[in-house]
DNA sequence: GCGACAG
DNA sequence: ATCTTGTCGC
């Protein structure tokens, strides 16, 4: 069977109970190495209006091959809001992730995990729920500051927010933008970048999300 | 009050 | 994220 929630709670919540239960959410996070990172799930959800699409793939790291693939498509009722988009595209991944066959060793989402404001991104939120390890990998900054990483693929640097390390911004490719890795649930940061590096083969993105990316709307158009 | 702001 | 074709540049 696949990934199941150990933990649920209400949906339909206010912008500020949303926060709210997201610091709940963050003091839950285990900053651990996982025993196995043989098999990455990568996440990613594409809207439409009212309606969005969840995909999942399931990608061999050693074999650099993908091993399954689940598409779900369903009602996005959360608004998008900066520091909120977990209440946005959790529900829909949790459905994709419970058809899962293979259980996936960690999973790779699209977007940040603990390089939050309040420590409790996308990868983070899912990572919680399912009690199962989880890493966030971001195109863009949402909150922190940090030094530019050396252009060449590989270099990296550490993303602050008040002294605190939150992430890393790796160079995946050499000369193009760098991405925002940071911790989702029972993974560490060393980890999670080292992850990420070993998943990314000729694109800016790792393969597990962007096949997942290219999957949830490719089903859209 | 003003600027910033994952997808 | 989505709206959208061709086009500039390595």
């Amino acid at each position: 069977m696949g990934l199941i929630p150990r933990v649920s709670h209400p949906w339909n919540l206010s912008p500020k109970e949303a926060r709210a239960l997201q610091r709940q959410l963050a003091r839950q996070v285990r900053f651990e190495v996982p025993d196995r990172m043989e098999t990455v799930a990568g996440l990613d959800v594409s809207v439409r209006g009212e309606r969005g699409r969840a995909a999942v793939v399931v990608w061999q790291v050693a074999s650099q091959q993908v091993l399954e693939c689940v598409v779900v498509e369903g009602p996005v009722a959360f608004p998008y809001i900066p520091g909120l988009l977990s209440f946005r595209e959790v529900p829909l991944l949790l459905q994709a992730l419970a058809r899962l066959r293979i259980r996936p060793d960690v999973l790779m989402v699209d977007g940040q995990g603990w390089a939050h404001p309040r420590r409790c991104g996308l990868a983070t939120h899912l990572g919680v729920l399912l009690d199962h390890p989880s890493v966030g990998v971001a195109k863009s900054r949402l909150t922190g500051h940090h030094d530019e990483p050396g252009v060449e693929k590989g270099s990296w640097t550490l993303l602050y927010d008040n002294g605190e390390v939150i992430g890393a911004v790796v160079r995946t490719r050499t000369g193009v933008r760098p991405v925002y890795v940071s911790v989702g649930h029972r993974m560490t940061l060393e980890a999670a970048v080292a992850l990420t590096l070993r998943c990314t083969t000729r694109f800016r993105l790792p393969e597990p999300t962007r096949r997942a990316d290219q999957l949830s709307r490719k089903s859209f158009g």
